[in-house]
DNA sequence: TTTTTGCCGATTGTCGACAATTGACATGAT
DNA sequence: ATCATGTCAATTGTCGACAATCGGCAAAAA
């Protein structure tokens, strides 16, 4: 009887030192990823990318349909998903694509802030030399993609900013529990569109956020975070209000 | 086609106001869950009173027989804990029962600190009496059951505390993130057993906690609850460290 | 006309079975 | 003795089908 787990929660994809070391890759690692991770991820995919607009209701049979699959899969990809709130599921009548109130993304971006003020907290203690070039790079990915870019990259790096410095704090559950955030976010931003008139600004606006990182001033980073999101913040619930108070339609009749 | 899902998420409980407003309630509601949250719920039960050990194996079909139903929902109700981090699935292996080190413990109470930190600093402006006096009945429960009551119940009421004060806050993830975190530290307490010596003393920690958040004195009541909150966090941890460094079992033979 | 009742289609909840893959063991070669 | 290979049981991944249940619609009664 062998009552262990191979790995607990190690990286998949870190499947390094396999012979000896120092020696070249030949082949990749191939992985086969089962139905539900796949479905689970186009799902996801359509709904950040507002490709499934939030309310839409998807049923089984025809998420079956097409993806040429039985329904067990999808309904293992769906219950994922509703752990992870993109979509709810009404009890008897299939699940619907999540949809955010302004009230949500208040929420959100409140608790972010305490979130990622927590990590960058922890973070100033502990960070490394390589963690903060790393986040110097993550800088100067978004001042190119600036110039020439799609509009989701550019929100795609920002995040990856802030989940780097989450990371940095080195705290596994803060870092998922940003993750969590972030496709919430990402979810509610894009049905939004257009969010800041100019890249450069964007970009920009982490400097003082790496500058304190650098020179250990725990004070003026937090300062300079709070002020990030802070506005980040209202550009969305106000843009989000502009656009129609919620992303749900109001009923038709009564 | 209809389009809208019933509710959103709203109390599956909720549901008052049958008919005219005033009237006595005849039955209460009678409802059909369905097997995967009864299975669901059982298996959490194990492995929070610690019925389940850390590293069991976990076999669908072992499970299905134990519940006697098919492997359907035993497979969505372990995917369920499996997003709560109950348990964790080697991918071709089966479930296992979570296992805690040290570590896990470390940033699960580092980041309930900057969790609970920030509701309360939320809450603090827009707590009501009712919430207060809420407050007020929860500590008096716990002393109460400092004389008579199981090591269980007291800790549950002192989580339950806790979610009051996230619940005061009045943001929903915030709240979700506490119960996540919640389910697991129960998952980690119940397996060190007897925490505090004397029960009165965990009851009375929390009134500066209350006091300070009746006097809206912001300072005094995040110091309270850090304090709170980290004399916890080195209980646990030693005790922890104490009992075996690890909730998993060395390897026996290697 | 309004309300109640019965029915029906649609959809999920659950089941048993088959196929694919894994890890472990035994066998054979070096 | 050690390593590689082939085989096998165990377990999951997936499928198609059946039954239970729900929401809505139409018909009948008041």
């Amino acid at each position: 009887m062998d009552d262990r787990p191979g790995d607990q929660d190690r990286d998949r994809q870190g499947a390094d030192r396999i012979g000896a070391p120092g020696d070249a890759r030949l082949f990749s690692v191939v992985t086969a990823t089962d139905l539900v991770t796949q479905i689970a991820r186009q799902i996801t995919e359509a709904i950040v990318t507002g490709r499934l607009k939030p309310g839409a209701r998807l049923t089984e049979l025809q998420l079956s349909r097409e993806f040429g699959t039985s329904r067990a899969p999808i309904r293992e990809a769906a219950r994922l998903l509703e752990s992870q709130g993109l979509v709810v599921s009404s009890p008897r009548r299939g699940f619907f694509v999540r949809t955010l109130e302004a009230e949500d993304l208040r929420d959100i971006y409140e608790l972010r802030i305490g979130l990622e003020l927590h990590a960058a907290s922890i973070a100033i203690d502990r960070i490394g030399p390589a963690d903060i070039a790393g986040l110097e790079r993550q800088i100067e990915k978004m001042y190119t993609l600036a110039d020439q870019g799609s509009f989701e990259q550019q929100i795609f790096e920002d995040f990856t900013f802030h989940r780097m410095l989450c990371q940095a704090s080195g705290n596994r559950r803060l870092l998922r529990v940003y993750d969590e955030l972030a496709t919430e976010m990402r979810c509610g931003i894009t049905l939004i569109g257009k969010l800041y008139d100019d890249p450069h600004r964007l970009a920009g606006t982490h400097e003082p956020i790496l500058e304190a990182l650098k020179e250990g001033d725990r004070d003026r980073l937090l300062a300079a975070l709070r002020y990030h999101i802070a506005v980040a913040q209202d550009a969305v619930v106000e843009l989000f209000a502009g656009t129609g108070a919620s992303t749900r339609e109001r009923g038709s009749g009564s």
